[in-house]
RNA sequence: GCGCGGUUAGCUCAGUGGUAGAGCACUACAUUGACACUGUAGGGGUCACAGGUUCGAACCCUGUAUCGCGCACCA
């Protein structure tokens, strides 16, 4: 026993006990195992990126699948975690490049081509995929890594295909040119759940055009032109005054008799592209010239005629805004687009995919960047007398989620989906404020064993309020754009007739009619494209599509992708994995994939497997630093999981974590967090170690902790014990040798295990590490270890010795040697009973040292093969204590209250202690006037736990002067001082107490004397409220006479 | 603009109408035999603000401020 360490030590038992449980299997599922009464349970892994490194948002994701998963075994279920990693098209494709590039190996992937690129890509995968795997082993992860899965696995890709083939038929999937999130630093079309929105701080140009044919038709205003035209321009920005006059007015001609318009815009660079001036049909100012024409000022060197531009009428144009005109961009602005749509406007787009502007743009502008161009065309604005102010403005710019670049709506041709099973999958969501927990729903929990099973047929959502959220862009989906202009990906498994391409047959007319849903069959007609899962058979005639699916666009599919799903119904009810696991019980992500992955999942559920895919999504919180930023590579803020697992362990990094991440609110990381959990571990592992070091008892011999060996090959003892499973209930605990501290700790266990069940059942991990921190550390360890030590720490002979001082108290009973032995045996089997249940109620956060812990004192060697005698992984979780047991060890809350006003008295007596500036460890004597008989044991405890040289029981003490005393529910405590104290000091603080109590009094004074108060009131609240004024006038009669006592 | 969430001790947060809580940090004491990765005791809060409902409000209602997030956007 001596050999075990002081302090535990994670590195050398995580890596032993990970092995075990792979070597014995433990995480695998097996659907064949699966039946009434041992029900599958199942998630899947959010797939992280196959070449990306564990951060601490995946530790919290991942920790509470974990969780999820150990506690599912431990209740019985057959468990799957059903692990693997997402190809991450952009991210991985440009990642691969970069390092190409920087390696001077290509300037551009190109130089490899398609297939020799790709071929680096897996050689890359291949290198350094799978880092992340072997991470979150590190953290204890209890995945079956035999089931894991890639997105681009062959059978997982032919899921891929079979999808898009299957949607493309029922005419859900489209191809047409149209107004796309362009990325001009990845060159490919996003989806908008891919833009972020940022605030920018740019400017607004105002810049004025002629109106064309102004004097053609003359000017009722010509006469009065003197008028500069600085005054005429944007009449709603100058003032406030006489708004609605000047909206009448509208543009004064100048002195040449010229009508300018004057436009604002942010991007004066894409004027080159602009095919109409728009105002609205309602703004009297500049109705009369809807018709008409002006002429655009760039690209300056074209001729007159190409440069005029109609003065259209849309509803679209906020008068307010600007000037109220606005130039129509088609090509390059969404909003403009459509309005280009509605009147028939060409669409000139003026840029490279890449952001450079194209020759459309004119000179200068002609192969400058978009936003170099910006400041040259300024400057041509500016040189042309055309720019008449640019004030500071700030505005909202779609940023590309993956390169961080602005994106540049772009016209292009795309293969777009309209979403399948979205009425079913809007509507499966169980909104917020609709339900809760079923009454009655732990009680099920009871006979069951299912902890956390939701009932309604619904899916629900923690926290509920993102079911609003998912609802509400459930609500307004726009088609999705899943084609992506890259290599790495699942290719689009459509294929075009090679004589077609020249034909025209795939030309697109940019015409600006509307292109809409059934515009595949009329821009393919079907005997030039051809769409399947298998190439054609005569692939010399056609030519692939060469664009890829978005990353999305097979990561919805996981939930049954991965679990062996071929679209094929006669086989995939024959597959038992789909058939047990799906659908998965919970799924744990971070809200801000909600739209990307979560609502999708839930749809390509519903369109394929005709069922949800999941029962409750979890969303966590974001992890922070201490400050409140993101963790991002760029500050630096972002700890390595890994360097904390060295540091401290992972079971310390998980129970760190979890303890500071409360359902739906964000996480500040701190890593005090994970200093803490390990500090945990080590009272946990403190803890065993005293109980090994007072020996023996209730089960048999323990290995000794600390060098618990990994136990011999399974099923070698099988049948050795059959009656085990009621060890919880006989072991060797004898309810006639308890002790009140025996059935308080027993109680406070009872208590634990109950709010841990509803903390599981509501999600809330916080709570529950919150309940085992204050079960484990203030409860036990620091209660009743302590209060233990009256019959263990001492000699048995020390024992009976000290309890016969005070014999002359006939409120005292005694023991005999013999009782005392006994007792001793008893408060080690209730050690070991209380220990057995903790690890266990520990183990779904602290998965190795529990392992550790559980093997080592022997308690794994007490339970059945199958039940915990294996591995902790699979021991029963504990169950509340029932009423048979309750009333068989004669657990009352008697007991309870009795304890809590010892404690309470123990407190006090402390407090005493240091009143008198006795140093800690400085043995005094107490006196105690018991209101009512104390057993002998209770005496010793007292004694004990104020580290009193003895407690002399004094039924009827006279304190003398000097003394200090305390009045508590059990009796009134006394600390003969001997004139130690500060006199001074301590009336000072008794009057300060005095104080606080007759401000108390007078509260509940003035509540009873209310008749509102105690005629509305409920009985048991006024019964409390009389019950506390009595124990207040009790405490300052007592500080009272304590007062006076010092006053000698 | 619309919606959601937050505002409680120095910090991070619990707290669904009846005596304001925890952990950390802080102060003091103690190296006593499980643990200094420890123990004991202590100090510390007008529950953002203003109204309202109620016998009674941190809690329910209305409004305001402020921080954060999401959605939609006016060029």
């Amino acid at each position: 026993m001596s050999e075990i360490s002081k302090a535990y030590e994670p590195q050398s038992v995580e890596d032993k006990w990970y092995q075990f449980w792979l070597d014995r299997k433990c995480f695998v599922a097996d659907p064949a195992r699966v039946t009434a009464k041992r029900p599958a349970y199942s998630i899947v892994i959010p797939p992280p990126n196959v070449t990306g490194v564990l951060t601490l948002g995946h530790v919290l994701n991942n920790t509470i699948q974990d969780i999820l998963a150990r506690k599912a075994r431990m209740d019985g279920k057959e468990v799957l975690w059903l692990p693997g990693t997402d190809h991450a098209g952009i991210a991985t494709q440009t990642v691969v490049e970069k390092a190409l590039k920087k390696s001077g190996e290509i300037r551009h992937r190109d130089d490899l081509g398609r297939e020799k690129f790709l071929e680096r890509v897996w050689q890359w995968k291949e290198k350094h995929g799978g880092i992340i795997i072997q991470q979150l082993k590190k953290l204890g992860a209890s995945c079956d890594w035999t089931r894991e899965r890639f997105t681009m696995d062959p059978e997982y890709s032919r899921c891929v295909q079979k999808v898009f083939v299957e949607l493309y038929k029922k005419g859900l999937i489209y191809r047409g040119k149209r107004m796309v999130n362009w990325c001009p630093a990845s060159l490919t079309a996003l989806s908008d759940e891919e833009v972020i929105m940022k605030e920018q701080k740019g400017s607004l140009y105002y810049f004025k055009v002629e109106v064309a044919d102004s004097r053609a038709h003359g000017s009722s205003g010509r006469e009065s032109a003197q008028t500069p035209a600085v005054e005429n321009q944007s009449p709603l920005t100058s003032a406030a005054t006489g708004e609605t006059e000047k909206r009448t007015f509208g543009p004064i001609p100048d002195a040449e008799g010229r009508i300018w318009l004057t436009i604002a815009t942010t991007r004066p660079e894409t004027i080159p592209g602009d095919t109409a001036v728009a105002v609205n049909p309602k703004d009297p100012r500049y109705a009369k010239y809807i018709g008409k024409h002006v002429l655009r000022p760039l690209p300056a060197e074209f001729p007159r005629e190409q440069k005029l531009i109609p003065i259209i009428g849309d509803e679209h144009v906020d008068f307010e805004f600007g000037t109220g005109v606005l130039k129509v961009t088609p090509a390059h602005d969404k909003a403009d687009f459509e309005i280009g749509q509605r009147h028939n406007l060409p669409q000139i787009d003026i840029m490279q995919p890449d952001g450079h502007m194209n020759p459309l743009a004119g000179e200068p502008l002609n192969g400058l960047d978009r936003f170099k161009a910006r400041k040259v065309a300024v400057e041509l604005l500016t040189g042309m007398g055309a720019l008449e102010k640019e004030e500071p403005y700030t505005n909202n710019v779609g940023f590309s989620e993956r390169a961080d670049v602005p994106i540049e709506p772009r016209l292009s041709e795309q293969w777009f989906l309209k979403y399948p099973s979205a009425e079913k999958a809007r509507a499966c969501v169980e909104q917020a404020g609709s339900a809760g927990l079923r009454p009655g729903a732990l009680e099920d929990t009871e006979e069951t064993g299912r902890v956390g099973d939701r009932r309604s047929d619904k899916m629900q959502f923690h926290p509920d309020r993102w079911a609003k959220v998912y609802d509400h862009w459930m609500g307004n989906i726009q088609d999705w754009c899943i084609s992506r202009q890259l290599w790495w990906g699942h290719r689009i498994p459509v294929w075009y007739r090679k004589n077609k391409r020249e034909d025209g047959g795939l030309k697109i007319e940019n015409s600006g009619q509307s292109v809409g849903a059934n515009s595949s069959s009329v821009l393919h007609p079907p005997s030039s494209i051809y769409v399947g899962v298998e190439p054609p058979s005569d692939p010399e005639n056609w030519e692939q599509d060469p664009d890829v699916l978005d990353t999305w666009f097979s990561s919805w599919l996981w939930p049954f992708a991965t679990m062996g799903w071929t679209g094929d119904k006669s086989h995939d009810s024959n597959t038992p994995t789909l058939q047990a696991f799906y659908p998965t019980a919970d799924l744990v992500t971070g809200p801000d994939i909600i739209f990307f992955w979560v609502a999708r999942m839930i749809m390509a559920g519903y369109e394929f497997m005709n069922e949800m895919p999941f029962k409750n999504v979890y969303f966590t919180g974001i992890i922070r630093d201490k400050q409140g930023r993101k963790m991002s590579k760029s500050l630096g803020n972002s700890p390595d999981p890994l360097d904390l697992i060295a540091k401290y362990g992972a079971d310390a990094l998980r129970f760190g974590t979890m303890r500071s991440a409360p359902l739906g609110q964000d996480i500040l990381f701190d890593e005090q967090n994970v200093e803490l959990g390990r500090n945990f571990c080590n009272k946990l592992w403190n803890a065993c170690r005293f109980r090994q070091m007072v020996g023996s008892a209730a089960v048999p011999a323990p290995h000794g902790i600390g060098s618990a060996a990994v136990p011999a090959a399974p099923g070698s003892e099988e049948s050795r014990r059959g009656a085990c499973a009621t060890f919880e209930i006989q072991g060797e605990i004898d309810p006639t040798l308890l002790t009140a501290d025996d059935k308080w700790i027993l109680l406070k266990l009872d208590q634990a295990i109950l709010e841990m069940d509803v903390a599981f059942a509501e999600y809330k991990f916080s709570d529950a590490t919150a309940t085992l921190y204050r079960f484990f550390w203030s409860e036990y360890c620091d209660w009743y270890v302590e209060a233990s030590k009256a019959v263990l720490v001492k000699s048995v002979t020390e024992l009976n010795e000290s309890s016969a001082t005070p014999r002359e108290a006939t409120h005292l009973t005694n023991h005999s040697f013999d009782d005392l032995t006994n007792q001793r045996a008893n408060t080690l089997a209730v050690i070991d009973f209380v220990l057995s249940h903790t690890l266990r109620l520990f183990h779904p956060f602290l998965p190795f040292i529990t392992e550790e812990l559980w093997q080592g004192m022997g308690y794994a060697a007490d339970m059945p093969e199958n039940q915990g005698g294996q591995t902790i992984m699979t021991a029963p979780w504990p169950r509340p204590l029932d009423d048979d047991f309750k009333s068989h060890y004669g657990l009352t809350g008697d007991d309870e209250k009795h304890i809590e006003a010892r404690n309470e008295l123990v407190s006090q007596g402390r407090n005493l202690r240091r009143t008198a500036n006795i140093a800690a460890n400085k043995k005094v004597k107490f006196i105690f006037k018991p209101a009512r008989k104390w057993a002998a044991h209770d005496v010793e405890a007292l004694k004990l736990l104020l580290n009193a040289e003895s407690v002399e029981i004094g039924a009827h003490h006279q304190p003398a002067k000097g003394t200090l005393a305390v009045r508590t529910e059990l009796g009134d405590l006394f600390l003969p001082t001997e004139g130690l104290i500060d006199l001074e000091a301590e009336k000072a603080r008794l009057t300060k107490e005095l104080q606080k109590i007759e401000a108390e009094i007078s509260k509940v004074e003035q509540k009873l004397a209310n008749p509102n108060f105690t005629q509305k009131v409920p009985a048991h609240v006024l019964a409390e409220h009389k019950q506390r004024l009595a124990e207040w006038q009790g405490k300052r009669e007592h500080v009272k006479a304590t007062l006076a006592a010092l006053q000698g």
